[in-house]
DNA sequence: ACCCAGGGTCATA
DNA sequence: TATGACCATGGG
């Protein structure tokens, strides 16, 4: 078995079963793959509640309103004029590729392709719609994932996206399900004991597999 | 007061 | 190819 379906393994027993993406439609993943760019998923769902409330939530919605409304309903979720514009943009794509009927046709990779032209989506939000909206196998890759797998010794720090993937991708077996298992325990593992400057290395499940975490309690103590 | 969050684009070298 | 600036709100 290898690391990366080893340590999946240590994950689930340590966490437990996750059942992400929290999205009622397709629809809804990639609007939430967007306004999450570098922001807490709690800002996110106040942002998606006041596009709900003001009847926002469906691409020819968005694309008809005032882009000033759009901006104040997604405020919360921060960047609020840059992700109103990627929201657009996205919305423009979802019409243009079909919908949702159109692009379940598409194959994979023509799909990733597509949304990757898309100004705003880039790799991760791009693997986020394809995984946890389309429950295609692809692997989700984010800045939980680069660290923690450089931390324990797997990878370089500065690994490009692709590679990385390409990583869990060959060593696991091509299920979207545990593709999706997979990264949402990474986000758990992340918040809890992989902060980017305040690990609490402690409690961490990973910790016997950590030489990092070693090195930095011994370097705090 | 500081740190951080389920990134991506753009200018620069 | 690779680094840095920038975007902005809200919770710990």
């Amino acid at each position: 078995m290898g690391a990366f379906t080893a340590i999946y393994d240590d994950l689930q027993q340590a966490f437990g079963a996750q059942a992400w993406w929290p999205a009622e439609s397709r629809f809804e993943v990639l609007v939430g793959a967007v306004l999450t760019q570098n922001a807490a998923w709690r800002n996110v769902e106040q942002a998606i509640e006041r596009l709900r409330a003001a009847a926002l939530f469906s691409p020819e919605a968005i694309l008809a309103a005032p882009v000033a409304q759009v901006a104040e309903c997604i405020r919360p979720s921060g960047y609020y004029n840059i992700k109103t514009r990627r929201l657009r943009a996205a919305c423009e794509a979802w019409m243009a590729l079909g919908g949702e009927s159109g692009m379940a046709a598409m194959p994979t990779r023509t799909l990733r392709d597509a949304l990757l032209a898309v100004h705003g989506l880039g790799p991760e939000s791009v693997d986020d719609v394809l995984l946890y909206g389309f429950e295609r196998p692809v692997f989700v890759v984010d800045a939980y994932t680069r660290r923690i797998f450089s931390r324990l010794g797997l990878v370089e720090s500065r690994i490009p996206y692709d590679d990385l993937q390409h990583h869990f991708q060959a060593d696991l077996p091509v299920n979207a399900r545990q593709y999706n298992e997979y990264h949402a325990l990474i986000v758990q593992l992340g918040k809890s004991f992989c902060r980017p400057r305040q690990p609490r290395c402690g409690d961490c499940p990973l910790l016997s597999r950590c030489a990092h975490g070693r090195a930095e309690i011994s370097q705090r103590s």
